[in-house]
DNA sequence: CGATTGGTTCGGTAAAAAACGAACCTAAAT
DNA sequence: ATTTAGGTTCGTTTTTTACCGAACCAATCG
């Protein structure tokens, strides 16, 4: 592998490892091997290219490969007279990921209602008008959601059509 | 403190401590602490208040006020005569974290189309038309990206208005 | 003055998360 | 049959997080 390319992907690898970290809260190591993974596209990674780029143990490595599988984030081509396995992401995940920000959204939406409605029987109570809750707030954030909802619906649908194109 | 609405109010305390906690990154006893100042509303929360409501020690409560306040999560108002701190949420709190939601996303497409460019540029090294990297989901992503930011955009103009408009 | 209220500070600890290393296993190659 | 490649397992260590308690401080009250 080209030394100068090298540097580009690992510092890729580095930056979308911290994005992926925190996204889908997953260890450190975890996510630089995904965002290996995914950066390595269709030929695949083997076990040895994270063991010798990540520097990081077998046990660390082992555990994580498995823990991706787990969650469904990767999977595993072989090759015939090859004892290797090859991970490439998983195509679903992103599906995935999406239905679970749909969810995520979707409940946040129920929160802001129940909240909402607490708010309103509170400030029956409270005499001051100064003193009451806003409520206007929660109808916005919830149009919000409504509509970052509409908008990651359009891109699923894209990304269903794309991969099912065939 | 009726005692039924104070069972709900505590159910809510702990909901929204969840998302919160993970939504914010912040401790479970600290997400505790701003959901209760939330659900508390305008009349404040005490030092006192939150010791007794949610049971933890003086020295936890003390730090994660006081880091709340430097998050500008909260501040607080007092009373003459009275030496207690009114502790109620920073309205800017919303407008802080929906600016880091669209610098969030911001950086995110910055990354994307990063990545894209090191795709395209490997893409042409691979002669396996197969073995080629997948480009379009950037595209779909990022405008996935736009328009959740223009959503988001709106809610920003309705909360300021809202703000400000005394 | 001493006691009380309202809170801060700091050393310590319990628990959890993350990674490691050595021993181990299995299938294939020699 | 032994070695090697490709991993797995599990006990241990390291690091980080989250919280606590006791001592302390500053303002106020009696």
């Amino acid at each position: 592998m080209n030394d100068e390319l090298c540097k580009q992907k690992q510092a890729l690898v580095e930056k979308l490892g911290v994005l992926i970290e925190s996204k889908d809260q997953l260890a450190p190591v975890e996510a630089r091997i995904l965002s290996y993974i995914i950066l390595t596209g269709k030929a695949g990674t083997t076990f040895e290219d994270l063991l010798t780029n990540l520097g990081a143990s077998k046990s660390t490595i082992s555990t994580h490969l498995n823990h991706l599988q787990d969650l469904k984030k990767i999977e595993y081509f072989t090759k015939t007279g090859d004892r290797k396995k090859y991970f490439v992401m998983n195509q679903e995940a992103i599906l995935q990921s999406i239905d679970d920000m749909i969810n995520t959204w979707s409940s946040q939406k129920e929160l802001h209602v129940e909240i909402k409605e607490y708010k309103e029987k509170e400030n029956l109570k409270i005499s001051d008008e100064t003193e009451k809750f806003d409520l206007e707030f929660h109808d916005n954030y919830i149009q919000f959601l409504n509509e970052a909802t509409k908008s990651i619906l359009e891109l699923q649908t894209k990304i269903t059509n794309n991969i099912y194109k065939n």
